[in-house]
DNA sequence: CCTTGTCATCTTGCATGCACTATTGTATGC
DNA sequence: GCATACAATAGTGCATGCAAGATGACAAGG
């Protein structure tokens, strides 16, 4: 950079952002996400920019700039004369993506524990265990998905590291489609709950080490069941 | 999606992308990250998309596309009237973004341990120690410095978690602008040295526990002396 | 019937055009 | 002299244009 280039240094203070409407491409991106989160655009299915533009009533630059975004999520593929594709699942990749989410959320766990949490800093985690507990009363896995996820997302922001928070919330994406096949295919998920349940009691009595092992292990257990339910699927789908 | 549209689904194998030409785009992404890591766009710099366009002999295009991938990554914010902004690294940030190395390093030793490393895996380390070594012998810590980075790499490659590696490359990337600031302001990394060799004989002998400990320890130490460093420059300059 | 060469087509990657709007400078009133 | 209204300017976000090159079809030859 020449020193006459230099002159942008320190312009004035920016321009608040508070809530700029939604970017054409912003809109585009989440929408796909969804969709191939929803197995609305399965696994496999391929689509050409003209045609996600047409579909999205937009031009092919927004909905490039999307696809690029995607791409770096791992969610699709981009081959350059045959449009977007959505990536497959391969267990090789669920199992690295679980190690991660085990890690991360062990390591939320202690970070917490180093932090100086007040008692009621857990109280959205035990709310979100209650309605795992009313969800499988009731045999409905499907909003205990939810509040599961719930869980998972206070986990995380108690932490406090937003670094953190956004990587598992991208690799935790990526799980959803799995789960969603898995979802119908696992055991009813009584130990997991309970395990969750334990993992709080443990916090707020300060048991940092053992909540931190509670959790881990209670991740790899899981992880485990659900590559198993990926594995056999895989052969035939994925 | 109408089943009409599903007609997408399982095109012909996808052609085999083995090495497409350097998009524009790529090498925009490349070479502005560059210039921010090595300070030649330093924190605080604004420019325009069209004055970087000019600068690098494109359009607006492509270059739109590398700012949107680098304020994902966190290195610039795009203010909507003012072009990007290159962003400093408050020490918030750099402690954010430390803790996640050292568990993400843990966390790389625990999965070469379970693995069944072989001997000679180790042997890139034990150069890299090396170079270190020889680096502090002659008082070279620019030297050091690459071989420490180096020794990382390799590190995180034994993992076999593909993610895992990428994951750490980009938040490895953003710490390189406040280790080239602390680099001459630290103090010789003897000890540093010293726990990597540590860390390889531990994995060598299959101590997997104390490996780890070392390690994480290690890395959490070097992290609260480099806050330390960040923390007083951030005063004045960040 | 299979292989190979040629051509038309299609998609992309990038450049350019355009309209919208935030921002800055200027003028006017107090 | 200061604040407010207005006009001019500039930068972006998106649409569209265009050329390069990969792909697949088809024909000719073995």
């Amino acid at each position: 950079m020449t020193p006459a280039a230099m002159k942008k240094k320190g312009r004035g203070p920016a321009a608040k952002t508070g809530s700029r409407r939604v970017l054409l491409a912003e809109r585009a991106y989440a929408e796909i996400k969804w969709r191939i989160i929803e197995d609305k655009y399965p696994i496999g299915y391929q689509a050409l920019e003209l045609e996600l533009a047409q579909e999205f009533g937009m031009s092919r630059t927004p909905i490039r700039e999307a696809l690029v975004q995607l791409e770096k999520e791992g969610l699709v593929e981009i081959i350059p004369r045959h449009g977007m594709r959505v990536l497959p699942i391969s267990a090789q990749d669920m199992l690295e993506i679980f190690q991660l989410l085990a890690y991360l959320e062990a390591m939320a766990v202690d970070l917490i524990m180093e932090g100086q949490p007040k008692p009621e800093d857990f109280d959205p985690l035990d709310e979100a265990v209650a309605a795992m507990n009313a969800a499988l009363e009731k045999d409905d896995v499907a909003v205990w998905s939810v509040a599961d996820q719930a869980f998972h997302r206070e986990l995380l922001k108690l932490a406090g590291n937003r670094r953190l928070e956004e990587t598992m919330a991208s690799f935790w994406d990526q799980t959803r489609r799995a789960k969603r096949i898995a979802l119908y295919r696992r055991s009813k998920p009584r130990r997991s709950t309970d395990n969750h349940h334990r993992l709080v009691v443990a916090m707020r009595k300060g048991e940092a080490k053992k909540a931190r092992d509670i959790h881990f292990n209670q991740r790899k257990r899981s992880h485990a069941e659900l590559l198993e339910i990926i594995k056999q699927f895989d052969i035939r789908h994925l």
